[in-house]
DNA sequence: TAGTAAAATTTACGCGGGTAAAATTATGAT
DNA sequence: ATCATAATTTTACCCGCGTAAATTTTACTA
């Protein structure tokens, strides 16, 4: 039976017959007190169920053991996924991880940049909105707490930067498919909302350049995060005009190319390269859909984990490096080339 | 420029002409200070940025302005739409939610309650694993910490619950299939995770029985969150074996139909209401993904902003009733029929 | 303009624990 | 057994803010 009258940690001290102050190196780190110390408060919190005010004991920390995740964009299960491989990392590691998304909304990460600051956490891992971030807001707050941007860049923000190589993924579906079959004209957003999307067209003009192809960008119109949407409207809209350039498309990110799937079978276009298929998607991300989208979609895929292990790794160095860096690293992981039936 | 020397609220205080106890009132309420103190404290604010600290503030509050946000797996957009909508709400309220993700898994849950309860949550919004979570755990968890139970309901814990009814589900598409065609039979998993499960079973049945139908349930292998691919290896073998009693399949929810639909393309069947297809399918959540599998999928919707919506209000009600109800309330919201493609 | 209630501000004290420096205890070689 | 040294524990003081009670100011009535 748990009596749970303790109040503070004078109390539970005194309980256990020993200092405050012991007790609380022994919370800190319970192999800094002799070992005979370490059982008797074992054996008292087995009786008492005291548990230390983390308000109070955060208050003059100058940083706490705290680690900040913004992503954002939370309805997007890609995050879901990294999310749960980099929070089981920090706790590993002995830190309190607090999650944050900024619903694709740029008041909303500003908010949350400044939520975070007066959290004093240890360090932060942030995939930034990207073209809808505010950067000035985002210097500031990197000045002023250690900071690892994943996923998606911003140039000079941020000690460290680790995502993955937007060509290996473009340059490996451009090269599949152009060795399999038509070349792949590219689709994508007029205004993408985020970097890699840039950095892919341009991997992609390269690619179809080095190998001697004619390059096809299709822009589609469509503003936000609902990219599933925007993609099958964009769809619906150049399969109607018949104006594809190839059979071939290569949709910027998985989620424009869910939409686009969802076009060709509503307008009727088989897709696939099985015999009697009119059309080849292929796509980048690797989401994790995409292996039942109809028909399943060939895609490059990030390596999830090497990217969250490392994104928390390198934060990891950053916090015990004072929380600088002498010059700011980009990590950039590989993509693997999925092959499914789509293309 | 913004002179950052200000160390604490004393010095802000000292800088800005004004009492400490003064400041701290504004910081509480801006509007509880004479107006030409709150513009003196405003203005200084713009020189200087100053920010409390939230650790000191909340170390003597008996009830922080924080509330817990629990859902059980994050990479589920289901779960991201509805966070959205309940932080929003949260924060328009004056309060700061804090997200976790139990990641389907029961010790993370447990750890989840833990750190909730030193971080003394003015309330909690708890959307349990549900036949995974450990009972005993999330009960001593709400003796201690105001809780409204959401989207999973564990009988007799939390103050209250809020949900989807999940009989107004079940009989919406049951009557829909059975009036347009073949009466359908119950795709499910043979151990659900979530008890909203059982109750749909439950409500196919006596629906059936109501309509003098006879009532066939799948129950298919698997465990975990994967339900996709629980749901596309189940619907595999079933149609393997084409023991498939009618031309109509009902699934528990979305996320099994979307995996169901896969096998189905990967079969062959074609899925629609269209002249020429072998079945229909439907299902029960209007997950967002499912306005973009091939075909459409039929659907039953929760009311996503009457249920967030709701359980916030709950919550705030507890609140304010000093964090006990009189007696426990159970909310069910009605679903809503959406006819798409695939039935 | 005085008088008074209400609002705002200040005084004074406490909360729960961090942490440097002092005091104590354990370790181990002589 | 002794003494030096390292490892632990205790002493003592501080942090940054909440808040009840006392005081002052403001607003309003007569």
């Amino acid at each position: 039976m748990s009596h749970s009258e303790i109040r503070n940690m004078e109390e539970f001290a005194a309980i256990s017959g020993i200092s405050r102050p012991t007790v609380s190196k022994y919370f800190h780190d319970p192999n800094s007190v002799r070992k005979s110390t370490r059982m008797r408060i074992e054996a008292a919190l087995e009786k008492y169920d005291y548990r230390p005010n983390i308000y109070a004991m955060n208050q003059n920390r100058k940083l706490t053991k705290n680690i900040g995740i913004v992503v954002p964009y939370l309805a997007d299960p890609f995050f879901g996924e990294i999310v749960r491989m980099i929070e089981g990392r920090c706790i590993e590691a002995g830190f309190t991880p607090s999650l944050f998304s900024s619903h694709g909304d740029q008041a909303h990460e500003n908010d949350i940049l400044d939520s975070l600051r007066s959290m004093k956490p240890a360090g932060v891992l942030l995939a930034p909105l990207g073209r809808q971030s505010d950067k000035t807001a985002i210097e500031t707050f990197c000045k002023h707490v250690p900071t690892v941007l994943f996923d998606s860049n911003i140039e000079g923000m941020g000690e460290a930067f680790v995502g993955s190589d937007n060509h290996s993924f473009v340059s490996q579906t451009v090269e599949y498919l152009s060795r399999t079959g038509e070349s792949p004209c590219f689709f994508e957003m007029k205004t993408p909302a985020n970097p890699n999307a840039n950095k892919r067209r341009i991997a992609y003009l390269s690619m179809m350049e080095r190998l001697g192809l004619e390059p096809h960008v299709i822009k589609i119109d469509g503003t936000g995060w609902g990219f599933e949407e925007i993609g099958r409207q964009g769809g619906l809209k150049i399969l109607a005009e018949k104006s594809l350039p190839t059979n071939t498309v290569l949709c910027s990110n998985d989620r424009l190319a869910i939409g686009f799937l969802a076009a060709c079978y509503e307008s009727g276009v088989r897709v696939g390269r099985a015999p009697g298929c009119e059309l080849r998607v292929a796509s980048h991300d690797d989401h994790p859909f995409s292996r039942f989208t109809c028909p399943s979609l060939t895609t490059a895929a990030h390596d999830y984990n090497a990217v969250s292990d490392h994104s928390v790794e390198t934060l990891f160095r950053l916090i015990e490096s004072g929380g600088r860096f002498e010059n700011r690293t980009e990590s950039l992981f590989p993509a693997r080339l999925i092959m499914r039936e789509s293309a």
